[in-house]
DNA sequence: CGTTTTAGGGGTAACCCTAAAACGGTGCCTTACT
């Protein structure tokens, strides 16, 4: 019997006699088993495929507690209470908890009395908590909803680019990276940022073949235009899809039209309310709450709903707007139809809405900023030797506190500077400040352009003509057989049936390299066009005519 | 970047115009005040 073989019977053990499960799913036992030997792993598997199980189990395995990265106070909660209802002990740590209440935590982990540890990233930031961890001797590092490494990161929650760090002080126990959804981009940041060895990779399951995709072409009326009675064409699209009847979530772009669209459907006579981030949390809690029980028809809501959402029998998802990717579009849709019983996803789609998007993606900021936040971090690199931080340059730049942030994760980027969790250090370079700021502005603007070759996958799903289930299913790297016979476009007839393939070279997976984009690979070829997703440009559309007639594009092996 | 809101000018009462400013999403946390 091999190594393996045994780890696997161990594995099998312990869900069977700790977790009651006696049968495992696909995935499940791989990942379980590869975190049970020591390696690091990437799971991406469809929520309700037992992700969680999949750190629980090796964690019971291995000798030290588990530390589990959650991004928000209200799944740890969730997930402390969901295991101790299975008599697993686990405590969580954040800022509401008085020190008496931490110092139990911390103690109950190092004695071993409590196995799990729930906190967010900016915890594990804090020195203080850094260096209790050290003294648990965590035998495995779980960071959930790991999208979050990759959306979050840049300059919303900075502390998830800093996990990397964390995991190096604690001496790199086996990660486990957990996500619903993540597109082969994706997943390449996340193994990167959090410097992930040589992981596992399991992808599973990523079509939900009972969600039914429709997109309706639909202007909203400005603001200006409510008022004189114009057609609202969203409106009308987002009743119809509502008055099909069961529980469904309405996704909007801003905290108003929360408020407007719940207006609309409680017009109809529909039990409708907002739901979006500026809510106090209790007011959050109670529709969540309202919602999960069935008191409630419809949530419409901003981003900001949805995880740990977990209701089965939610019957329709409906866009009132577009969000800015795909991947977020897919992780909101997949709130729909969990029970595997029939549901919608409806996009109301107007191209306007994806200058929202567009602005959120931020611009790119002035060499001159970057210039002088690294002349500081250098001046306090020569001075003290202990480097600076963040709040540091923020008071002595100006520049507000978010700003710097996403300054030096720029200069980190480019090599000029090195982060710890709190500190910033110079890195010892012969470059000059302008250089390497111009080297971090660079890479700001690529950051801009692969989030705008998102957006524009986002309109090119909207738009095609071609089956939507075959299109949002290559986006994420997986092959269908042929068209779903299901969307919008199938049944219309628009689709066109099957497309004999066209011979030739760039066909789907080939990997390329472009002249200005470098290396990439095929995810698409229309009769006209090609769909390239490249290393580090992004998502990219080529007329195959061109490529076939001038020499931008090579096939290369591999 | 585009839309919506606010401020200011004109000329003297109420309002209409234009220009400038503010706003648009996601959640940890901290800290000063009730």
């Amino acid at each position: 019997m091999t190594d393996q073989d045994s780890a696997q019977e161990r594995v099998l053990t312990a869900a069977r006699e700790q977790f009651g499960l006696d049968e495992l799913r696909p995935g499940q036992l791989t990942a379980m088993t590869a975190l049970a030997t020591g390696r690091d792993t990437l799971a991406v598997m469809p929520t309700g495929s037992g992700k969680s199980a999949i750190y629980q189990v090796p964690a019971l395995l291995l000798k030290g507690p588990t530390l589990v990265v959650s991004p928000l106070i209200a799944l740890q909660r969730d997930q402390v209470r969901s295991l101790r209802h299975l008599e697993e002990d686990a405590v969580s740590v954040n800022a509401d908890k008085s020190a008496g209440e931490r110092n139990a935590s911390f103690q109950a982990l190092r004695d071993g009395e409590a196995e799990f540890l729930f906190c967010a990233p900016e915890q594990l930031a804090r020195p203080d908590v850094l260096e209790e961890l050290k003294a648990t001797r965590p035998s495995l590092f779980v960071v959930d909803e790991a999208h979050c490494v990759s959306a979050w990161g840049h300059d919303f929650r900075p502390d998830y680019l800093r996990l990397d760090a964390v995991i190096e002080a604690l001496g790199h126990p086996p990660v486990a990276a957990l996500t619903a959804t993540a597109a082969p981009p994706v997943r390449a940041e996340i193994v990167r940022r959090l410097g992930m060895r040589d992981p596992v990779q399991i992808v599973r399951g990523f079509d939900r073949p009972n969600i039914g995709l429709e997109v309706r072409h639909a202007r909203g009326a400005k603001q200006t235009d409510k008022q004189d009675d114009k057609q609202d064409d969203k409106q009308d699209g987002v009743a119809e899809a509502a008055r099909g009847g069961g529980t469904g979530i309405v996704y909007v772009a801003t905290r108003r039209e929360t408020a407007e669209y719940a207006e609309l459907l409680s017009s109809l006579g529909l039990r409708a309310t907002g739901f979006h981030g500026g809510m106090s949390r209790r007011d959050r809690e109670r529709v969540q709450k309202a919602f999960m029980t069935g008191e409630l028809d419809a949530v419409v809501a901003t981003s900001a709903f949805g995880m740990g959402i977990d209701k089965p029998d939610v019957r329709y998802v409906v866009h009132a707007d577009a969000p800015g990717s795909l991947d977020s579009y897919y992780q909101e849709i997949g709130r729909a139809g969990r029970d595997g019983a029939p549901a919608r996803a409806v996009l109301c789609y107007d191209p306007d809405d994806l200058r929202l998007a567009r602005f959120f993606t931020g611009g790119v900021p002035d060499a001159g900023d970057l210039a002088r936040v690294l002349e500081l971090v250098r001046e306090a690199g020569k001075e003290s030797g202990q480097g600076t931080d963040r709040r540091a340059l923020a008071a002595a730049t100006g520049l507000s506190p978010r700003r710097v942030t996403s300054l030096l994760n720029l200069l980190q980027q480019a090599g000029a500077v090195r982060l710890s969790t709190r500190a910033v250090v110079p890195v010892p370079r012969e470059e000059s400040v302008p250089e390497a700021a111009e080297e971090a502005r660079r890479l700001a603007e690529e950051h801009r352009d692969v989030e705008r070759s998102r957006i524009e996958m986002m309109r090119r799903y909207a738009e095609t003509h071609d089956c939507r289930r075959v299109f949002l299913l290559s986006y994420f790297g997986e092959d269908m057989p042929g068209p779903c016979g299901d969307c919008d476009n199938c049944r219309t007839g628009r689709a066109g049936g099957e497309e004999p393939e066209t011979p030739g070279p760039f066909q789907v997976h080939a990997r390329v390299e472009h002249a200005a984009w470098g290396g990439g690979e095929v995810i698409r070829r229309d009769p006209d066009r090609l769909t390239v997703l490249f290393d580090t440009a992004g998502y990219r559309e080529l007329a195959l005519e061109t490529v076939l007639e001038q020499d931008i594009l090579r096939e290369t092996p591999g």
